[in-house]
This record gives structure tokens, sequence and C-alpha cells, in this order.
DNA sequence: TTGAAAGCGCTAACAA
DNA sequence: TTGTTAGCGCTTTCAA
């Protein structure tokens, strides 16, 4: 039983597949009573139109196919960005690929080369690491790219971020207000450019207020919940552990609070809100980011380069709210 | 700039496109001088094949392209579903076209119609209400259909679930032999199937206990969190307010969370975990599912079916687990 | 207003 | 081992 195919409803209507086109395109031109003949013929064999073959033909159309590549579709950060290109697509007629790399540049390449192939009109990006010179090629075939959440490497696209380093620094002063001069930053992996950007901006703010860097009040590479809490654990054996913690995740934010309160609470700021972040005992003070305006943001810049618009890149950077809730409150007992 | 097709390719190297495509395809019985010109031209020019050209072609290979209908993508428990389905069509060399239905049946059939208009090998949907009937004639023609979460009405095909009425009433259980006997139900759409499953679940706890239904505690109808909220802060206020909550989704046992201290604690169960439950005070207890396997069991009854399964559609019930937390296990004053 | 011919990029089936 | 021909389902172009 296979699919009908123009050539069926036109025998059945007793037009030529041409006609059947112009109908289910909805083209102006064909007589009424011609159309109802197609109408009905659509209907009676349940036909419906193979959008690949016609973009075949139609290459100035497009295939109204965008793709989303992000580092974990699981993660409710990116869940929530997904969702709302997603709707900006659908407004549009677009439907969306997803896809995720887990910040492998090898699978990124899977992935970008598995959409292109399917002839994309555009790619929404969390770039990994490594460089993305690659895609220029794509691009010179007409492919339009966007950037979000971080840039990419030897790419100049339009990209959409926060101001990570700006706010994190303001975290730490706020930390700093409060007393405290013994600050742990807990990090994920360095080469990940908001990564990079946070921690810039935990050494501002302690430059700021004259205070040295301690690396051993510094770690990067935490990667999970596990790490990030056993790290914490080593921290508090230090002959001077800290008084306060920055965490620069969602997930080591979850990963700290395992031994936030034993045997005594630290203060604690971190970046990007959890969902009852609100309602744990303190309530999490933590730099939030808006996750739909990001997915938003970066949809319509693509949808514009869609629509041919071939000005110069530009780089949005969207502002990030500062939540204070409690958990970035105790004071130290010196303080 | 367009981009190249085989025929360029082809032209560079010196040969026929016909040629071009075995190597590109990596098929036997070329000469390797051959294979390695007809490399050097692909790498020179930067080729990439049109896999909508071929699969218009090739009919028994596909698009390697499948779908996935959720209620809402945003939500964390069908983002880590859409996760784990994505994993298992990479596997594959499959991608996945995703769309959102917020429950509305329109909706749902613009986004199928526009998946199945792409050709796609098969279908992973989470059903909205109304029937799926329209489904089988993208079945006649070769599309295959799986749903999870939740059946589909009017269409035999692969589901996979989780025991909701079981669970629910498990969970109801809980709180009567904690001495409650007013015990409120809060839940979304009734016409939602799993929100019918999970009522049905509480009714036969109250009925297994002799408890008559009391209509001033089942509230369904609730839709976000505000919603929920109110619909608790309305319960408080009978002259005979319930002792102990059930709550029927994430959703709902968040809004609930709002008003749930004050004046007095109330116990509560929910079905559906939450990302901090466990940090709450008191902790959560709730039915908690398992989205990663709903998503995975659903891709690997769609990946067969697409090698070609043709047995009779089944039906898969996954269990839930009954996490006790402390929510739950508050007394009543009377208890 | 309608249709015939050609071709999008690719590959099945055949021939050389 | 390689190439030729035809055609997947559709639309552009042109003619009727």
């Amino acid at each position: 039983m296979k699919r009908p195919t123009m050539k069926d409803v036109a025998r059945a209507a007793g037009v030529s597949p041409m006609t059947v086109s112009r109908v289910v395109a909805g083209e102006a031109g064909v007589a009424p009573e011609t159309a109802a003949r197609v109408g009905q013929a659509v209907r009676k064999l349940g036909y419906q139109r193979n959008d690949n073959a016609r973009s075949l033909r139609q290459k100035n159309l497009g295939t109204s196919t965008i793709g989303l590549v992000v580092d974990d579709l699981a993660n409710p950060f990116y869940a929530l960005m997904a969702r709302s290109v997603e709707d900006e697509a659908h407004r549009r007629g677009h439907v969306v690929l997803v896809g995720s790399t887990n910040d492998e540049p090898q699978r990124e390449r899977e992935v970008i080369a598995a959409f292109t192939a399917r002839q994309v009109d555009g790619l929404i990006i969390v770039p990994t690491i490594g460089s993305h010179a690659f895609l220029k090629r794509q691009m010179a075939g007409g492919t339009q790219v966007v950037c979000v959440d971080r840039p990419a490497r030897g790419l100049a696209v339009d990209t959409v971020t926060v101001d990570n380093r700006a706010a994190a620094m303001r975290a730490v002063t706020h930390l700093l207000g409060h007393g405290h001069t013994r600050i742990a930053y807990l990090g994920d992996r360095f080469d990940i450019w908001t990564q990079a950007e946070r921690y810039a901006g935990y050494l501002d703010a302690l430059a700021a207020h004259g205070i040295p860097e301690d690396p051993a009040l510094v770690r990067h590479e935490l990667r999970s919940h596990p790490q990030a809490r056993d790290a914490l654990a080593v921290l508090r054996t230090l002959p001077e552990p800290p008084t306060a913690l920055f965490t620069s995740n969602d997930l080591i934010t979850l990963g700290v609070l395992d031994g936030l309160d034993h045997p005594a609470p630290l203060a604690l700021v971190g970046f990007d809100d959890l969902p009852l972040g609100e309602r744990l005992t303190p309530p999490l003070t933590v730099v939030s980011q808006d996750p739909v305006a990001l997915g938003g943001t970066a949809a319509n810049l693509l949808f514009s380069r869609i629509a041919g618009d071939r000005s110069a890149p530009r780089s949005v950077v969207l502002l990030t709210r500062f939540v204070v809730r409690g958990s970035g409150e105790f004071r130290t007992a010196a303080g």
C-alpha cells in the first residue's frame, strides 16, 4: 500500500498533475470546479504532498526545516530554550530537528552533518569547544547559522549570550559584601566559554577587593553532581576552609547542596536558577538566566537571516537577574 | 555560491556521477585509485550528499528521520524522554524532528502533518485527547507509530505507559495508612488519560478502605501552578478541610507547595518526582516515573517496527517507584 | 485556465 | 569496473 502521489490524484480527478500541484499549493488561476474536483480526489485518496520532493525542485523556498544543536536536551535549561525555538519555528511554518552534543566536538559534527545533509535552512547551535570554521562551507552553500549561549571559535555569525562575566562578578561581590574573604569557586570544564567567563568574573570581584586568589579554593572540571559534592568535601578539610561558595552552573549547585549544611552552613550563590530553588532552606540566591529569551532571540535572528538579511553578524548580550533569597546572605563568624 | 552536486564532483574527478554515488555510499566494486580521485574531489569541493534527494529515489531505505511529538518539550519529564529517544535514534543513524502539542489536538495534527510531509520513517507520540484514527492512513502509507505516556484513542499501535492507576492507589493508601480520611485529590484535565487513571486509583484506595468520596475534596482541571495553589486555598476554607493531599502531576505539586505549610502543614504525596524534591522540608514523598526508560522503550519498539517487525501491537507497562521521604508521613491530629 | 516537457539530485537496473 | 538510461515526486517554464 504505497502512499498516493500527485499523479494518482490527477488520474482520480481527471486532470494533469500540474493542476493538482496548483490546487495543493493554493495557487490562483484554477477554475473553481476543477479545484473542487481535485480537492475531492485529495480527500478520497488521503493525499499528502511530499515536501521533500517539493523542496528538491523549488530551490528558492528551502525545506522549512531548521536544526537545533544543544549541549544536552535533558538539561532543563536547554529544554526551555528548545521549546522557545520550536514555538518560533512553528509560528513560521518550520519544523525543528534537534540534537545533543554532550560537549563532544565529534558528536557535534555528526549531528550537524546529518542536519545539513537534509538541507536545513538554518542551524541554531550551542557550540562545543573546538573550531567551527568547518561551518563556513555550509554557510557558503546557503545554510544560515546562529550561535546561542556561547560564541563559536573561528566563525563570525550572529551570537546570543548573557553577561556571564559581569554577573559572576556581581555574585561574588555580593558574598564579599557580606564579609566573606575565603570564597571558593566550583566550576565545570574551563575550556567551556561560559565557565571561563564566569571564572574571570570571580577573579574580577576578588581583585576589586584586593583579595589575592587562593588556588586551593578553585576547582574546575566538575562534570557531575557527585564530583561537585566531593569537591566541596575536600574544600572543607582545608586548614582554612572557605566560608562561602560560588558555583558556576546548576549541576554543580545541586551537587554542592548535598554537603552545604554539615557540619556548618556555608554561604552559597549559584549561577543558574533551579526549579525549586526558592523553596529550599535557605532559599537559593542565584544568577538567573532566561533560556526562553535566549532561544527566542536566536530564533528571530535565524529567521531574519533565512528571510534574506545579509547584514554584518550581530552579537546580542542578554542580561541576567541576580536573585537574593537567603543562601548567599550568611555572614561569616568573623564578619 | 550553490552547493556542489554529484555532477560537479564527477566532473572534477573525471568520472560519471554514478561512480561518485558508489564511492560516497561506500559501495564495493570501485577501483581504489578511482575512489581516491573521487575522494579528493569530494574534499576539494566540500561536497556533501543531499540525503533528501537520495531518499526520494531509494524508497526502501527511508529518510532516517523520526518524529517525536510530546505535550511540552519544556517540561523536564518530556525533555528527559526526548533526550532518551534522541540517543537511541543517534545510535541508529537517525535524526529526530521534535514538536510540542500543548495538549491541543489542532496543533498535534499540524505537527504530525508537517512531519509526515517530510516522509519520517516513524513517529513517537504522546497523544492528545481526541481520536487518532486519522493516523491509520499514514500507517497504511508505511509510517510506523508508537505511543508513549498515554494510549491513543482509535488506534491500535505499540504503547508504552506506566501503572498510573495502581501507583495512585498505592500513594493514597499510604496516606490512609497514616490515619488520614479526608484526602483531597488535585488533578489536571480529566480528559487526559493519565489523569483519569490516577483519579481512578485515588477512588480505588478510598473504596478499599470503605471511605465514601467527598466531591468537595476533588479538584480537576488544574492547568497551572497558580490554579493549583488557589485550589488548595479554597480547600482549606472548607468546614471540614482535608488533612492530606494527593497531587496528580508535578506542576500541581509545585503549586500546592506554596500553601502547604500555612497555616498548618498538610500531608502530601505527589505523582512525578521533582528535581529538588528530596531537599525540601519536609522532603517530598512521590510516585516516581522513569522518563528515560519510557522514551528508550518507545524508541526501541519504533525502530523494530521500522526494521520490519509486523507483529501484533504490544502494550508495555513500566513500573513506577514509590519514594517515601517525609511529606506523606504526617499523622493527623486525630490519628 | 490547463497541460507537456524538462529537470531538481540522486540511485536502480541494466549494458558495456 | 564503469557508464547510460530512466525515474523517484514534484514544480518551473513555456505553449496551447
